[in-house]
DNA sequence: CGATAGATATCT
DNA sequence: GATATCTATCGA
């Protein structure tokens, strides 16, 4: 994707990057996946958001820098997440990824996510042998792709972490569902969560309220 | 399904 | 000291 591509409106991009290719080098090997959920978050005026009124701290430093940079934080004590930064340097805006298709280096992911699960206190359960385990949920994804603090602020047009145009022509159209953000106390009233209609590895449904179509 | 434990960096 | 853009498990 091109810096342009990220400089526009945050929702705008969060819908454009669906059917985009999530792309992760490193020195086990490569994965890719198609991102089939995302989330935008308005900064300064967003309540959900990190930086909302100009909260600006060493942690939420990468929301306020360029388009196009990678913010990964850390949070309830184990998770990462993944959001790439957009609008005008100095706006703290950014998309966070929720879910992606595994579409390469699956068995890759695998070993990843297990290993994560072992290295949990927790019973070690039966890992369920089901492809949307992978990457069907933000830290899930993370885990999968193996996205830690060291991807944080690192530029996500052409590093080992990037997205890019999808042209392999897989699933070329689709329809958009909006609905309100996931996980949050504040700002719920909003549509800026969007999702590929009837995709497996969207994270959470929601049928309460419905989402609005959007087709693009 | 719904409820909750889990672990810790970060902020107030 | 409280909170967090969540996940896996357990119980009904």
């Amino acid at each position: 994707m091109t810096k342009e591509f990220y400089i526009r409106d945050t929702a705008q991009v969060a819908r454009d990057l669906l059917g985009k290719i999530l792309v992760r080098k490193t020195a086990e090997g490569i994965t890719k996946g198609m991102i089939v959920e995302a989330e935008a978050y308005y900064g300064e005026l967003d309540p959900a958001s990190h930086a909302y009124k100009g909260r600006r701290t060493p942690r939420n430093e990468a929301m306020w820098g360029p388009p196009s940079y990678a913010y990964v934080y850390f949070t309830y004590g184990m998770y990462y997440m993944l959001n790439v930064v957009t609008g005008k340097d100095g706006e703290a805006r950014a998309v966070l990824i929720r879910a992606v298709e595994p579409l390469e280096g699956i068995e890759l992911m695998r070993k990843r996510r297990k290993k994560k699960l072992e290295s949990l206190k927790f019973g070690v359960k039966n890992s369920k042998d089901d492809l949307r385990e992978l990457t069907n949920g933000p830290a899930k994804l993370t885990q999968a792709f193996d996205i830690t603090r060291k991807e944080n602020k690192i530029d996500m047009i052409n590093s080992d972490l990037k997205i890019e145009e999808n042209r392999g022509g897989l699933q070329s159209s689709f329809t958009i569902v909006a609905c309100p953000r996931i996980g949050i106390k504040q700002g719920t009233e909003k549509k800026l969560r969007f999702y590929i209609d009837e995709n497996l590895f969207v994270s959470k449904v929601i049928f309460k309220k419905g989402g609005v179509n959007v087709t693009s």
